[in-house]
Formats: C-alpha cells, sequence, structure tokens
DNA sequence: GTGAAAGCGCTAACAA
DNA sequence: TTGTTAGCGCTTTCAC
C-alpha cells in the first residue's frame, strides 16, 4: 500500500480510504490510485486490514454436512450474496455433534468474523457463551420455535410435519407411517416426525408409526424403511417421509414390489429436490427454499454489518413451507 | 495473549511457542499456561497470527458450484481433514466462468492463504499470473491431462468418455449417443463427450451424437435430452450420460414412454450418486471418487506446509476412475 | 528453555 | 479532502 501511495503520490491513508470508500477521496486522487494499483498489481492484504480493523471481512457458516442438498443451495445463494458485498465465507461440517460445532466455532472466533451462521437452534452451552460473549452477529438458520442467541431465518419443523399429516388425512389415508433417517441426531428431523406423529393423531388415524434409520438419508435408506413400515403397520396406505430421498427410495421400492402408488400408499417427501418433480409418480412434498433462507440470512448479516442491527421481532424470519402437491398422493 | 502470560508468569513469546510448539517449551510451564488459557477463556486471534507469521491457516478452495455432489464431496472430505490439522476452509464458487474465478483468486490471495485449491486445469491468464507469482502452494483438482500450475489431483475425462463407449461397445451397442449438460462452461464434461465420441467412432459404430443441454445438470434435463436423441438417432440403442442426475431422467423417460432398460437402450451414468445403485434398473455408471481426490488433495497441501514441498511426478496424483457395472446396460 | 524487541500491513482517530 | 500518528495481537529472530 506504501508502494501505490508513493506512486499516486498520496499518502498511504488516502489510498486505504479510497478502498474502502472511494467516493470519500477526489476524482483525480482516485485515478492515480487506480492506475497504481494496476501497474503494481497490488493486492489488498486483508488479514492486515481485519487485524487494525479488529474485525475480518468474513462470515463464518457452520452446517453439518455441505453433502446434504439442503444446505448446499443454502450455502450457496448464502455465498454469492456475500460475496457481492466482498465478504468471504469460512465453511464448518459439524456432522450433527454439539462438541465438534463448539470446537468449530471456537476457530470461527478467533478470525474475528463479520458474523457467524449456524445451522438449528441446538448448541451445546459452551457455544452459546462464546457466542454471547463475542458480540458478533449470529444468525441460526433452518429452524424456528426457540429463543435464537441473535437472529434466525427458517421455519417450524413441527408444522411441517402436520402438513403432510392432514395432507395425507386429506386423501382418505389412516394407516401411516413416517420415515426419517438420522433423528437421532438430525432434531429437525425429529421434530418433523413429532409434529407429524401428533397431527395425525389429532386426526384420528387407526395406525401411526415413526421409523428411523440411523444412517445418513439415502435412496437405499428410503427402501429399508419401506420395508419395515410395511412389516409394521397394517393396512398402510400413508407414508411422509423426511426427505425427498428417503421418499424416492421408497417410490422405488413399491414398484419393486408392484405396490401401486398412490393407489394402494400414497407417498410423501421433503425437500422439492431436483427429482422430485420428474421421478414418477412425480413426488408430493413439501419445499423449504433453502435458497431463499441464504438470501434472507445474508441480508440479515449485511443489515448487521452496515446498517444497524436488527430490532425485536425483524430478527426472525419466518420462510414458511410450501405443499407442492404431485401425483404419489 | 499478554493477559494468559501474566498469569502463567511467562513471557507472551513463551505462549506463543507452546501454542506453535508446546515441546518446545518446558512441562511445568506448559501446565501454567494451560492453566491459564483455560480460566481465561483465551482464544487465539488467528488474524494478528497470520499477519505476523505472512502466512494464515487457511486454504481456499474454489470449485464452479458447491450444489454439485461430486464437488460437494470432495469439498467434505477435504474440510474435515484439514480441520484434523487446525485448517480452515474458505469456500469460492465460480459458476463456472473463468473471470469469475479470477476475482475469487484475487480475494483468496488477500488471505494469505496456506494453499489455494481449484477445480479443472482451465483458468484465465489472468489466474495463473496471480498464482505463479504468489509462490502459495496450488492444487488443481478433478482434471489430469495438461500442465498443473503447481500439483494436481484427478483423473482423465477423455478417457472416462472412452471407457463408456467401450462399455456400451461390448455390449453390441452401434446407435449411441451421449447426453451432457452445461458443456459450453462445463470443459470437463466437454472432454467426456469427446472421448466418448472418439472411442466410439474408433470401435466403428453407426451413429454417434453428441447433445448438450445449456442448463444444469438435473433429472429434467435427462428426460429432455433422451427426447432429442430418440429424435436424432434411428435406433438409438446406447447413451451415456455426463452425469448420473442426467441418467436418472432419461431412465423415467424410457419408463414413461415404454422403452425396455437395457433391452431397447443401454443407459449408463457418471458419477456413481446415492441413488444410482437403488433406482429401476440400477445404474451402470462411472466412480470417479470425490471423496479420495479431496483426500489426496490434503495430502498434497499438508505435505506442502509441513515437510517439504511434493517434486516431480509425486505433484500429480492420479486417482483414475471405475466402471460400476449395473443393470441399466 | 525463556524473554526482549522489532515488526507484519493495514485502519481509524484526529488534525490540518 | 488529505496526511500524521498510534496501534491491532501476534510471531520470530536473537540474546541470554
Amino acid at each position: 500500500m506504501m508502494d501505490v501511495a508513493k506512486l499516486a503520490r498520496v499518502s498511504p491513508s488516502t489510498v486505504s480510504l479510497y478502498l474502502r470508500r472511494p467516493s470519500a477521496v477526489s476524482p483525480s486522487a482516485g485515478q492515480e490510485i487506480d492506475r497504481a494499483i494496476s501497474t503494481l498489481g497490488y493486492v489488498p492484504n486483508l488479514v492486515a486490514g481485519g487485524l487494525a480493523a479488529a474485525s475480518s471481512k468474513v462470515v463464518s457458516i457452520i452446517v453439518p454436512s455441505i453433502r446434504n442438498a439442503f444446505f448446499a443451495e443454502t450455502v450457496s445463494a448464502l455465498q454469492s450474496e456475500l460475496a457481492a458485498d466482498g465478504l468471504q465465507v469460512l465453511l464448518g461440517h459439524s456432522e450433527y455433534a454439539e462438541d465438534q460445532e463448539e470446537a468449530l466455532v471456537r476457530t470461527a472466533l478467533s478470525w474475528a468474523p463479520a458474523a457467524i451462521v449456524l445451522t438449528g437452534l441446538s448448541h451445546s452451552a459452551g457455544t452459546r457463551k462464546l457466542l454471547q460473549a463475542s458480540g458478533i452477529p449470529v444468525v441460526e438458520m433452518w429452524e424456528l420455535g426457540g429463543k435464537p442467541i441473535d437472529m434466525a431465518v427458517g421455519f417450524s419443523h413441527p408444522q411441517v410435519g402436520a402438513t403432510a399429516a392432514r395432507h395425507l388425512l386429506s386423501k382418505g389415508r389412516r394407516s401411516l407411517a413416517f420415515l426419517g433417517a438420522r433423528m437421532q441426531e438430525d432434531h429437525r428431523a425429529e421434530k418433523r416426525a413429532s409434529g407429524f406423529a401428533e397431527a395425525a393423531r389429532a386426526g384420528g388415524v387407526s395406525a401411526c408409526e415413526v421409523l428411523n434409520h440411523p444412517g445418513a438419508a439415502t435412496v437405499e435408506a428410503g427402501s429399508l424403511l419401506l420395508n419395515r413400515a410395511l412389516q409394521q403397520v397394517s393396512g398402510l396406505d400413508g407414508i411422509a417421509c423426511s426427505n425427498d430421498l428417503i421418499a424416492l427410495g421408497a417410490l422405488f421400492e413399491c414398484q419393486r414390489q408392484g405396490i401401486a402408488v398412490p393407489d394402494e400408499i400414497a407417498v410423501m417427501g421433503f425437500g422439492d429436490l431436483s427429482f422430485s418433480a420428474s421421478c414418477i409418480p412425480s413426488l408430493t412434498t413439501i419445499r423449504p427454499s433453502g435458497e431463499l433462507i441464504g438470501k434472507e440470512v445474508a441480508r440479515l448479516i449485511l443489515g448487521s454489518i452496515h446498517g444497524e442491527r436488527p430490532e425485536g421481532a425483524s430478527r426472525i424470519v419466518d420462510t414458511g413451507h410450501v405443499l407442492i402437491e404431485r401425483k404419489s398422493s
């Protein structure tokens, strides 16, 4: 920066100012600086900038797994929005483990990030304490219904489960099953399941089983779970899945066993993944809109950084969910 | 760090040394420091550390899109391996655009990262110059067959295409089509296509068309592409797809139109995604192992940082590809 | 094995 | 609108 300043015949602080607020510098000086930057090939050192400013142009995002299409969609949208404002994304995977999340939060804080984004509302006491003490803007995403540390963007998972149950009830289904995966760790999936069971019981079903596959939510898990459901629920005529991949596996398994969907069993998923509109039969599902979540998280973060921090009710954004009715139900 | 030093009754430099090389400090001093750290809840400032050390504990990863399951798998594996060594991942999306990639590289360099990971071997001249001038370890991944900037981990895409063509030929198929998406931007998919076409012609096929869908590689694109292939290739009896999602769409479309797979048309994909073993019929595909790529990239990076930088042939790692034969062919 | 001292490259008062 | 000045919190020689 000193070299740039020397070549442009201004002081380093003018260069610094120009880089951060170009309008605060006279146009002629700005042009000189621009020229000097490009002839020297100057690349600013954001590490030094972060140290001096006591806050770096980085946003730390912690998700359970980037291999999950939901979070990939959100991170992708978030990254695009933040990059437009010169913010970088520091990514971490908690693998659904609170202690791992706490370790990631600790490292994240060492970067003095402009904001921290976490997934869900369940965190260790240590994580909460670290974040509250830091004073850094925190956004919890993909879940609503508890008390957020700072801000939250998402939707109610029990309500998603209830929507699924009511849809199956409206189709005259009375022997239901909820097929979920990794629910011992994935609290949000577990909440969809309990919301489903509650609404199903309130609707007076004759049977409602919640089945869990301890491994990841995959197509194969869906096949396994459908078979277990057939064994455990007599007269099974409706299933809801915690993820479209599981629903797809269930559809395949029905096809293999000659079970007509939706005539014998109605199937619905969650996520509205890319294949859900095109599979056979097309899949009724609930769309949470990971992209919208990403955009809203970005909006809250940019608001916190630039203008004033959002206050009161505006610190919680409900992105809702949408039932997409297709042929599988 | 000064507070920790005061409480532990040592100098700040001893604390710093202990944090980086515990064995260089006497056990008694180490214990005192540990105690002081936990009573004070000290979190090191990596920004300051990065500035002083002129290199930060960050690895910048630039992929075309994290929503692509291939890259999600690699980034996931890579981040786990790096996190075990205290390295953070800075993520960027190029969206298959070289100028966007260059902008990301420029920002990445401002963080003085310990290493930079790029996708593929095609980059703008500016990107190459920036990286070469930086002296930072660079790993290009998911492609082999050109001259890497520094190190590379991946496989040959034309060879993948050739494997697909030979497989279909071995099944007696002679009217072939390659279904790809976004090939105007995704050079690797385009190379799989050209490798396929070349090997098909060398095998004496009667027809071989390469069809491109300009949008993303999705199930829906697969359905559209299959229909176009049916129109353009008379007697079509074998198709290879640049991605398992496209292949799944083709399978669905065949089912819709009553085309028997593999009897009338053999279908194969690329990627071995989670549904490929479970769909109907199960999908013959080629597995590139994104996870292995991630692990090998991590190995090269950790080698460059700790020990000496890999030299000569060991700077290029071929992770190969594996044909997974299933029922769709 | 430990400590003193000199920065790393920038930002942000504040003064001019 | 521009420049001067004093750090930001750590690492890294180099003595001791």
